[in-house]
DNA sequence: TGATGTGAAGCGGTTCACAGCC
DNA sequence: GGCTGTGAACCGCTTCACATCA
């Protein structure tokens, strides 16, 4: 346990191992190792007992981890324990599909709403999420709790939401506009840039040996091992 | 230039190189300085300089690049001078607003069809795109010339269309569900996890330091300057 | 002079290896 | 004996600094 700054990787890796935890313990298992863990990503086990050790001495030596505790100390950690309300700015394909989406998922996230600028979609109500002008975002931002927004509008807009959104106070904020955008350091920014994935799978296609680079090295000896990607 | 294995996190800058070129040259502008582009990103010059430089020398010393020339480069490099056709595997919500994105079609991406196996499905056409019998992909990428596939079916199913697209020859393939994969090493395969990008959101709301952890250091003394992500 | 291309240094994340504890 | 927690080694990416060349 030390008081060091967590890497980004390090919190998306505890994603990973709480969705695992949550399994285990429908399976009825009581511990887990962090070489039982590891096996079922590819990764390191010194690797896991390292990102859990930033944040306390859950594991027992000689036994390992108790399941049902680590997963309520990762819930603890990564604010999972509470609610979370989502805001979709973009009521077009993608920001619908998205409002479907997070509504699937029986997860601490829920969407408080969709917003657009088209007076033609607002009011109506998209798989029960209702519609808003997002002139109105900051009032209903504060009324309904919302901390989480989600950008689903052209590239050209995206610039101005993310301004309007941080001003209303939203401090976490997740886009998919293609495109580079500029932020008040208090404010959480992830990008979802489905466009560069898709080039870096053309890159690879467009290589002459086929074969997947990253791996090279590490599967020189044991081919045609099936590979679990890193997350 | 050197013939060393490329890194994932240079072919995805190589990308965003290439869409701002591509705003350089409807600007009107000639040529561009590393320093010119870093400045767009703020990423460092010297990392520009070094990504290109894998991969040729198309720069001139005391001018820069010539941006109509390094824009035809990087689209050969990541092979954006072929059309490529995408096949979408779930045609729930998320395939079809998928189908829709305009970031699939807009460039050398084209969608081909959507697949399910849900007979009730199967038939229909989704914004001009059809919706196919997963049965029959291997046949019908074969005909259409498919050569990238998208995962968009429930976790659970996911392992098994990967596999199916794998035998039916595909070896580049972008996955949606938020589950580990196993894959041949020929095959390349790119998740895109939202759940984890929304928790590592959450995991930042929950920090009682607000502020952005990644960028303390450097900000010390330079306090609300506005941030670039980085890719 | 001005900007590239690149060896060398720096830095952060991963893996090793082992002491410490159950 | 078994497994955790962790310093040290390692490795790869980024940044610096400068020789090189138009």
């Amino acid at each position: 346990m030390k008081s060091e700054k967590i890497s980004e990787l390090t919190t998306n890796r505890l994603s990973v191992y709480l969705r695992c935890l949550n399994d285990l313990v429908t399976e009825g298992a009581k511990t887990v190792s962090s070489d039982g863990l590891a096996k079922r990503f590819h990764l390191n086990s010194a690797q896991i007992r390292k990102d859990l050790a930033y944040f306390g001495e859950f594991g027992v030596r000689g036994v390992g981890y108790y399941i049902e505790n680590l997963r309520d100390q990762l819930t603890k950690i990564l604010g999972l324990e509470k609610e979370h309300r989502v805001a979709i700015i973009g009521a077009g394909r993608l920001g619908t599909a998205l409002a479907d989406y997070y509504g699937f998922t029986q997860t601490n996230f829920s969407v408080a709403g969709l917003f657009d600028a088209d007076s033609k979609k607002i009011g109506q109500t998209i798989g029960g999420v209702e519609i808003f002008d997002i002139k109105n975002f900051a009032d209903i931002a504060k009324r309904d709790k919302i901390d989480v927004a989600v950008i689903a509008v052209p590239a050209p807009f995206a610039q101005n939401v993310l301004e309007q959104v941080a001003e209303a106070g939203i401090k976490a904020v997740m886009n998919f506009a293609p495109t580079p955008l500029r932020v008040e350091n208090d404010v959480k920014l992830k990008t979802v840039d489905l466009t560069i994935s898709l080039e870096s799978l053309s890159y690879f296609l467009a290589q002459p040996n086929g074969s997947n680079s990253k791996n090279l090295k590490s599967n020189s000896n044991r081919r045609r091992i099936k590979q679990v990607e890193k997350v």
